[in-house]
DNA sequence: GGCGGCATGTAAACAGTTACATGATTCC
DNA sequence: GGAATCATGTAACTGTTTACATGCCGCC
């Protein structure tokens, strides 16, 4: 899955590994997450099939930027990857719930202070969330924030409509905070009151 | 994470890999799935750790039954474990929100197609959840199905509190799909409307 | 007799995490 | 001068998934 969003961002246009790891973590982190070390051989290993090719930056001579670049082929299985619709849920994954499940044993108090440390975190979250919403344009608010006058020109590429998508994916994300706020909320009181 | 789950459905009582491998299709899969060949390995593995112990089961000669037991070092490693809270958010992995996030270059009745389907899949879901829910008397609902008058007896085990955790798990489970279905509603009416 | 479910596992590949490592630059 | 951040990567490990494999039992 990384390699497709590796896939999509080089698409929109050149960039280094670093590059993408900040733009995994200010947008699509929410909802997959990856590290520096695996960005950086995922990386590697699409050199290797072909999807990517990469140039060390000359004009910047402090340090090694390698500046990875969409291939054809790259981008052709972007768009076959896009082409076949997902037919099943995404498994979740929650160590939170796992824990509550097997919480019989537990104090009510420790279980209670695990749940309100979640409370504050998801509060967090939610702000964090609540931050980048106030619909900006779609300009400002692209994950993609290079100079669109300068060098490299995208072609084709409806910003307006890219952000539309992006902000799906964000209200997803305030939904899905406030949900779990809600629940986390319940819950506390449920426990209180045993 | 597995390991866990592990520990915790037997420490109610002794089983095989096939019997967990339904208690976690049947509970824990909905926040923690995992497959039979990973339940079965990582049996082998907490057996070499001192965990669990394993017998074959002599009395039902039809098959290798091998039934696994959890031994006191496992009980406290299970307890600890139980112990440390989580202080961290669970990191979200949502294929479809990968997808949408890159899916400006998509037709938008692809994406319609798309997103309708996962409106049945979180329908039926939700279905699932609802079943499971009208909140049944502990016993019955529990997910340890065995004779409790019979040979092991789980000490102290109070089924009303477990079956209150569970219970807890389900309202999430309840709550997101609920979420997730409105969100889908709305992004669906959104991009017709585009 | 064939099919589906029960029951058990192994092997290989892939994905993800943690730890280690290094050197530059920028800010205090 | 020291700390933080930029920037890049490797190594080892752990976890997860897919595929392969086998044999029994009960049902139609």
């Amino acid at each position: 899955m990384l390699k497709y969003i590796l896939l999509g961002f080089l698409n929109y246009e050149p960039m280094t590994g670093y590059d993408l790891k900040r733009l995994v973590d200010g947008s699509t982190a929410h909802f997959w997450h990856a590290y520096h070390s695996q960005i950086y051989t995922t990386l590697r290993k699409m050199e290797q099939d072909g999807l990517v090719t990469s140039v060390i930056d000359d004009s910047d001579e402090r340090s090694e930027r390698r500046i990875y670049n969409i291939t054809e082929q790259g981008k052709s299985q972007l768009k076959q990857w896009l082409g076949k619709s997902l037919t099943e849920l995404p498994p979740s994954k929650d160590g939170l719930l796992v824990r509550l499940f097997f919480s019989g044993s537990r104090d009510n108090q420790d279980v209670l202070n695990e749940l309100r440390f979640q409370l504050q975190l998801h509060q967090q979250q939610l702000e964090l969330y609540q931050q980048i919403k106030p619909e900006q344009s779609a300009a400002e608010q692209s994950p993609v924030k290079s100079d669109r006058q300068e060098s490299h020109h995208v072609e084709s590429l409806d910003f307006d409509r890219e952000a539309k998508f992006w902000q799906m994916t964000l209200d997803l994300g305030l939904a899905y905070e406030q949900m779990y706020l809600k629940w986390l909320d319940e819950t506390i009181a449920k426990i209180e009151s045993f």
